[in-house]
DNA sequence: GTGGTCTAGACCACC
DNA sequence: GTGGTCTAGACCACC
């Protein structure tokens, strides 16, 4: 994971988090890598971690048990509200630039189609 | 415009140029201010504007005439074709996200229906 | 039972047990449990549990008989006294809230009979 | 103010801060002293105040303005709601002891009146 | 080991 | 000057 300089580092964590419970990446009720891992891991301060969980438990995203670590949330409905948006975000950018293009929601319609079907599926690298 | 730090500038400004082209700001053939206004204008140095005008000349995107100034291009075909170009990123961006959080392209499609008919016909623009 | 830092720790058992008193969760006549149980229940020093009834003794709350052990007072119209100071206790600290949130003498009425009559008449303990 | 040391500080600086909010002892719009000055002031670091004032902030309780400081919102409903919250907090203490005690609620109101009027209305100090 | 809090101090943008 | 972020590192409770 990479950061931008214009974003507080600890904002873009709570982004990329939440992508990852939305994506299932983070399974529901899986444990998250301990604050001091994942400091370690991407390179910042474990109190940096700190305050992005400090959000996710906050959002109810993640639980935090005090003793055995942090755990992914188990309620699909919640997961399931952020997936939303989260797709909706996606679709409304789309929307933004496909729209400022001037297309049709007939050529966005249909070049979202092709793209989907033409679409790598084993991307070779990175 | 803002730039974030982890691209070279005048990259960033080639596709912000381009995507004026490419949704007609920038019309076939219009006048481009010079080089000193964008660069007043967006707090760079006058160098970096034109090293991006640079690469927009060699993709023919703009043309130079000597006394004249510098002109958006009037070939119709090129203009189309970028936009073509920028149309697919910004569909393949949302197949990326939408596939990503494991929608099928029928919930994919409804949705980006459903955020078309529904957006602000009159953003007050920012 | 938690206690706070701030105040000596026998200190802060008097009151509670003068709590219990007043509340008649220890009845009177009732044998109270030896300092030896009391001081491994809260988790004290035996000597701190012995210091809070030393003084408990001197309100004569409490009477200790040699050998039978320590036993609630009788003197109901004792227990009736520290009721009643418990109880201005508590209404003092609510005059000093609620004034000090600008509430008249009707709204700190209202507001307490609208809380007395809706609340929870069987709070599971905690 | 003074600190116990059972709850984390930020925490209690919250619930003081919206207290005097709800007091009106800051007042709708007023500034509030700098995040160094109340630091040094309570003794303790600048970033713990920082913390209770993101909570405050988050809240809506209070709003930053970049460089000119933070003010107290000059949402009257929302101090009035806070207001609120805190008399039944109060009120609900009350009859918690009180109900404690086997007090009926005419007595609790009886007590209430009584105390209300002989209270002092210039203690000495403190 | 886990998470949570706090301090000290640096640095940033914005004015 | 203002608020905001981040790091380094200590210390705590809980197991």
């Amino acid at each position: 994971m990479e950061f931008d300089s214009t974003t507080p580092i600890w904002l873009q964590m709570v982004s990329e988090f939440t992508r990852r419970i939305a994506r299932g990446e983070w399974p529901p009720g899986g444990r998250v890598a301990s604050v001091r891992e994942l400091a370690a891991e991407l390179g910042v301060n474990p109190n940096t971690v700190q305050r992005a969980f400090a959000e996710l438990d906050r959002l109810a995203l993640t639980v935090t048990e005090r003793t055995a670590g942090r755990f992914v949330t188990t309620d699909a409905a919640l997961i399931q509200r952020v997936r939303f948006d989260q797709a909706q975000d996606a679709a409304d950018a789309y929307v933004a630039l496909a729209s400022g293009l001037q297309l049709t929601l007939d050529e966005a319609t249909a070049l979202l189609t092709q793209r989907w079907n033409g679409r790598d599926h084993d991307r070779p690298h990175e």
